[in-house]
DNA sequence: GGAACCCTACTCGGATACGGCGTGTCCGAGTGGCTTCGG
DNA sequence: CCGAAGCCACTCGGACACGCCGTATCCGAGTAGGGTTCC
C-alpha cells in the first residue's frame, strides 16, 4: 500500500501557492517547471484540488492556481483525500458472511471486529494529517531552508505567476 | 490507496487460528472453505506470513499452519506488514531537489518538511495497529458474537486441523 | 485621446493510450500417514 | 501380533497468465489581455 506520487506533487504545490501574494495566480506549467514533473500528468492533482474546493482557477494568460483559503485553513488530510478520495484504506468484504457455522438471523449489528481495529487506526492517522495546516509547514521550511532561498523562490514564482 | 484484500483474508485466518489448539494445523484448504475464497489465491497470503515467521507450516496429509507465537504476541501491524510489505506509505522521491533555485550546497541534511509530516502520520497509523493483538481480537468477538456460534466454529476447525 | 471591439495566445478540463502491480491460477517438490508385507 | 518399508494422497511454495488502476499524453472549450480601429 503506498500513496501515488501525485500526493507529494500536491503538497508541494500547495506549499508553493502558501507564499502567493492575493490575487495572483500559478499556472502548471510554472509549477511543472520548478518542481521538474510532466505538466499535463501534474494537471490532473491539480484538478483534483480543484474539484475539492481547495483551490480557484483562473483562465486565460497569467492564469493559473491559487488556495481558496487560509493557510491556516488548509489541512494536509484535505489535500491528501482530495487526491487520494475519502474512501478509508480498509474494506471489510464482509467476509464473516461466508463463515458455514453462521446461521441464517446472524447477528451484524454491529462491524466485523477486524474492520473496526482497521479502521480506527485509519482514524489515527487522519487525525495525524488533519492536526497539520499549510501554515505549520511554512513554519518547518522557514526553520529548515536558509533564508535567501526562501527569497529566491518567492521571487522565481513571483517573476512566474500573473 | 487501498489494502490489498489478501490482508482481510490474513487476519481472519489468524483470527481463526487463534482458537487453535495446541499442535494441530490448518490447511490453506479449510481456511479458503471457512472463508468462501479462492484457495490457490489465498495461498499467497499464508506464504507472506510463513516468510515473516508469524506462523509454523507442515506438509503432508493434515499439514497446514498454525501460529508460531502466542496470540498475545502478534499483533495487527505484524500481519498487515507480512502482507503489505514494511516500506511506509509514503515515499519522498526529493522533489525539492528539482527546485531551480536551489544553490548546489543545498542543505540537506533534514529530510523534506512534507516527508516528516507524512511519516508522523504513517507512525501513527502503525502505532494504532501495534497495539492491537490477536487476543485482544479474541475478546472482542467473543463479546460481538452468540456463544453457540463460536463453539460451531471451534468444532468445525477442530473437525478440520490435523 | 479614449473607448469599444476583435484577435491571439495562453489557460484549464476531460477524453484517450500505455505499463506495472494486484488478482487469480497452475504445476512441481516434499512429506506425513496409511496400508501392506514379512518376521 | 508387531514392526518396518513402501506407496499415496495431501500439503506448501514458486512460476505463470489476465485485468484494472495509476501513469502519462493529447486535444478542445473558454477566457483574459493586448493591439487595433473607430469616434
Amino acid at each position: 500500500m503506498k500513496f501515488r506520487n501525485q500526493v507529494e506533487w500536491a503538497l508541494h504545490c500547495c506549499s508553493l501557492m502558501s507564499s502567493l501574494p492575493e490575487g495572483r495566480y500559478l499556472s502548471t506549467r510554472s509549477l511543472s517547471e520548478f518542481h521538474g514533473v510532466p505538466k499535463e500528468y501534474l494537471g490532473k492533482a491539480l484538478q483534483g484540488l480543484s474539484k475539492a474546493g481547495l483551490v480557484l482557477t483562473t483562465l486565460g494568460p497569467s492564469g493559473g492556481y491559487r488556495l481558496a483559503r487560509e493557510v491556516g485553513q488548509i489541512t494536509f488530510l484535505d489535500i491528501v483525500e482530495a487526491v487520494e478520495g475519502r474512501k478509508s484504506t480498509f474494506q471489510c468484504s464482509e467476509i464473516r458472511a461466508n463463515n458455514p457455522c453462521r446461521p441464517a438471523n446472524a447477528c451484524d449489528d454491529r462491524p466485523c471486529a477486524v474492520a473496526r481495529i482497521m479502521w480506527r487506526a485509519d482514524e489515527a492517522w487522519r487525525r495525524s494529517l488533519a492536526e497539520v495546516t499549510l501554515a505549520d509547514l511554512q513554519d518547518m521550511l522557514a526553520e529548515d531552508l536558509a533564508p535567501d532561498m526562501l527569497k529566491r523562490s518567492f521571487d522565481w514564482l513571483l517573476e512566474r505567476a500573473g
